[in-house]
RNA sequence: GGGCCCGUAGUUUAGUGGCUAUAACGUCGCCUUUACACGGCGAAGGUCCCCGGUUCGAGUCCGGGCGGGCCCACCA
């Protein structure tokens, strides 16, 4: 007999095939109108991946290597999202440079190159995964082709005057000193200061609770409830401003709490959002007291030049010294911060490029209810999202590393000169615009930002597309991607397909969950539970935390716990033993030439469950659902194929001579091993492809991998042989109990078996008597009944 | 405050109106049986969060609670 490896060594495995699939290229094709195509999303260079990446790149694979071999077609390109503000950051810290301390030429060159040195070592770790990717044609979103497509994309909108530059107050990160949008707000709770400060009316002293202080002297009114009894005799009147004794109205909205603080409130440009819009609809003052690097100014007094925190101290101090400051108490609220670095958000009016999303909400919420979301539950996300949009998207950084703007400006008139589509991708600083003659260059001045990463990132079909040059291909098939980004990612690139191609994106959208601690915490650095997808690797292997992310539903939250990767790691090794089991008794299997109807009855058996587990799985796959495949082929595999089929076949089996019985279990075994390492391919790539190929087949392709996926077969569908052998188990599992109960090994023979079963168990009697070592036995017609001696 | 999702053995979970409610891990007992002791067989373990309703029939559908998670809003 064939001798095979004893066990299966994952860490000599999984990086040798995965060498043979890149070298001999199992994952390239060159996408057309049948391909199943993915919208991949393209992880931030800026970190290594981490375990939330593994499940979620996971389960996207399961349907790349589904929909492969099923078809044969799949587009699954590879990308880095290497644009924008995380690269800066990174490249600021790790380089320990400050952008503002150089050139904007020798900063971009250091990104770059920093992106350039990072790439090799940060790709592994989404090969080791398994990611059927092509990984030969890969793009980033800071090249020149990613660069192209984004300017190119811009310039459309322009044209079509869906984008457009206007003067505005604007969320703004003080750290970051750029303007930012709405999506990238994050909610904080920090601990603050109530004061009260007093302010006068004439002789009247008014009480204001104010959190924020160093606004005293942004404050261009006051507000109270129309209804607030306590404040209505100040219509008309005009209050004076302490430290800084100017006067400002007082406004009556309905906005304003009358139970916050002391139900009079100030109207600061700009301290929040509701400011934005009060100011906007009582056409108030304007006095912006910030420099875009959060130092106050000259219209700060004394206060000029500090920073926010520093100019808080010194106006509460002051405000003591003088007697203006009546109480303070400490408390908690909720502060909007930039989630890229945590610091607050101001408001500042300055000038932006903005995509006009606000007025075409209702062409966004019909374009979310064109594709189809998995789980369905996560369009209302997309919904609400759009539903509450408060302001345009904001596309422009004062930033460096991005794609620049494809603009000039006119020093004479001001006016934008934009590039010539023909002419992209283009850097402002170095090009000049085609429609403009040389002798007017020295009028032009560049764009000086650069647009939001998430501006190219919304572009990836685009971009994937296009390294084939096959852009007419949108929409994609899918879009895998997780929760959190819904408002960003998906949202943006739903706004700039349908904004310049009048079309979804892709079709469908499989929304991932997130990885939890074991009590289902998020994993987080501060509270010390975060687990490293490569120590898992180390420890266990690529398949068996790829079985792991299988057992969660798209959507759902995953907690992650050790005992699961043993679960798997034990899947892996029952894999080979019975896959070596089977391998073992083909040895001597020549085919079979006869029909269905004459293979022996638990043989049809098998086959017939295993017929309807193809359709099942094939269901289930095509709904997105890939922890219900997981599951029952993990059932089937474990208890039908190897707890019940292979003991009872062993009988037939050990038979030294070629009988017919033997042959026909030698053809279920090896339809169904081929069929269950196929099903089992797209979760477990690895350890399938590996016994895949030691499968004693003709007509077998280079990797299971592009291999077809099992056919439902109509001809394999035999209820009777399903009934006769679901007895004939049932009477099995009652001859092991009576073992078990009187503490014999599975080997003793019992002397007496009397089955009463509605079937006709005489049809496998033989396979009966095998598996239950039966001296004798006895079969009736009757409600199913047991009796042994 | 608004919205979405989820409450099923100790834990993680299957279950989209119909047998005695899944399975894995854990616990306990047994079995060294020529694929596998990283195994096999078996046992114990459940008020399917609570209350009401619809139905011949509800873990499943509807209403109302309670509890947990997430998203959004709340920033004076």
């Amino acid at each position: 007999m064939k001798e095979l490896p004893k066990r299966y060594d994952p860490h000599e495995a999984e990086p040798r095939w995965q060498k043979m699939w890149e070298d001999e290229g199992i994952y390239e094709i060159v996408p057309d109108e049948d391909s199943y195509t993915i919208d991949t999303p393209p992880p931030t260079v800026s970190g290594r991946m981490h375990i939330g990446h593994t499940s979620s790149y996971a389960q996207e694979d399961f349907y790349a290597r589904f929909w492969r071999m099923k078809t044969g077609n799949v587009f699954y390109p590879f990308g880095t999202d290497d644009n924008g503000l995380p690269t800066e950051r990174l490249v600021e810290k790790t380089k320990k440079v400050s952008s503002t301390k150089m050139s904007r030429k020798e900063f971009r060159e250091l990104c770059h190159f920093t992106i350039k040195e990072l790439l090799p070592e940060f790709v592994e770790d989404w090969k080791r995964i398994g990611m059927s990717c092509d990984f030969k044609t890969v793009y980033s979103t800071i090249d020149s082709n990613s660069q192209k497509i984004s300017q190119h994309s811009f310039i459309d909108l322009y044209k079509k005057g869906l984008v457009h530059r206007k003067e505005t107050p604007v969320a703004w990160c003080m750290t970051c000193q750029t303007a930012i949008a709405q999506a990238e707000f994050e909610n904080k709770d920090l601990t603050s200061t109530f004061n009260d400060v007093i302010f006068k009316a004439g002789d009247e002293e008014l009480i204001i609770s104010t959190t924020r202080p160093e606004f005293i002297p942004a404050c261009v009114a006051l507000a109270a409830h129309p209804d607030d009894e306590r404040y209505t005799h100040l219509k008309g009147k005009r209050i004076t401003i302490p430290l800084y004794d100017y006067k400002v109205p007082v406004i009556f909205d309905k906005e304003v709490a009358i139970d916050k603080g002391t139900g009079l409130m100030m109207i600061c440009t700009f301290g929040d959002k509701d400011d934005v819009e009060k100011w906007h609809r009582y056409n108030l003052d304007l006095r912006i007291i910030f420099t875009k690097d959060g130092k106050l100014n000259e219209l700060a007094g004394d206060l000029e030049g500090l920073s926010i925190i520093d100019a808080r101290k010194k106006i509460l101090d002051t405000l003591k010294e003088k007697g203006h400051l009546v109480k303070q108490q400490p408390i908690t609220h909720p502060v909007n911060v930039h989630e890229r670095c945590g610091t607050g958000i101001e408001f500042l009016k300055s000038t932006q490029w903005f995509v006009k999303v606000l007025e075409n909400k209702n062409k966004l919420l019909a374009a979310g209810k064109k594709i189809n979301w998995h789980p369905a539950y996560m369009q209302v996300r997309y919904e609400h999202w759009v539903e509450n949009l408060n302001w345009d998207w904001c596309i422009s950084r004062q930033r460096y590393f991005g794609v620049p703007f494809p603009v000039w400006y006119d020093k004479r008139t001001g006016e934008p000169v934009i590039a010539d589509e023909s002419q992209l991708p283009v850097d402002p600083f170095v090009d000049k615009p085609k429609s403009v003659p040389e002798s007017d260059w020295k009028h032009l001045v560049p764009e000086e930002d650069v647009m939001d990463t998430w501006a190219t990132s919304s572009v990836t079909p685009q971009i994937a597309l296009a390294m084939h040059g096959k852009q007419d291909l949108i929409p994609m098939s899918l879009r895998p991607q997780a929760h959190d980004i819904i408002r960003t990612w998906a949202f943006y690139t739903i706004v700039k397909s349908l904004f310049s191609k009048e079309t979804i994106p892709w079709k469908d959208i499989a929304i991932s969950g997130f990885v939890t601690d074991p009590k289902g915490h998020k994993m987080s650095k501060s509270k010390g539970n975060v687990v490293s997808p490569q120590d898992v690797m180390d420890k266990f292997s690529a398949d068996s935390i790829r079985f792991w992310a299988a057992g969660a539903k798209l959507g759902d939250d995953i907690p992650y716990m050790e005992k699961d990767l043993v679960t798997g790691n034990k899947t892996l090794t029952k894999l080979w033993n019975a896959s070596k089991f089977v391998i073992m008794n083909l040895d001597d299997y020549k085919g079979f030439n006869a029909k269905f109807e004459d293979l022996e009855l638990m043989d049809r058996w098998i086959l017939s469950k295993f017929n309807r587990l193809v359709k099942s799985s094939t269901d289930a796959f095509s709904a997105y659902d890939h922890s219900k495949v997981k599951f029952d082929v993990e059932q089937f595999f474990w208890n039908d194929f190897c707890d019940n089929y292979l003991e009872i076949v062993k009988g037939r089996l050990y038979d030294p001579k070629d009988t017919i019985e033997k042959t026909s279990a030698q053809y279920a075994l090896s339809q169904v091993i081929e069929g269950i390492l196929k099903l089992f391919a797209p979760i477990m790539p690895f350890i399938t492809e590996e016994i895949y190929a030691m499968l004693p087949f003709e007509n077998k392709t280079k990797s299971i991998h592009i291999s077809s996926w099992p056919d439902f077969r109509k001809e394999w569908v035999d209820s009777e042989a399903e009934l006769v052998g679901e007895d004939i188990v049932k009477a099995v599992q009652e001859v092991r109990k009576y073992k078990s109960a009187n503490q014999l090994s599975m080997n003793a023979p019992v002397s007496m078996l009397r089955v009463l079963s509605e079937q006709d168990l005489t049809l496998a009697e033989n396979d009966l008597i095998a598996v239950t070592k039966a001296e004798s036995f006895d079969h009736e017609l009757g409600e199913f009944k047991v009796d042994i001696e």
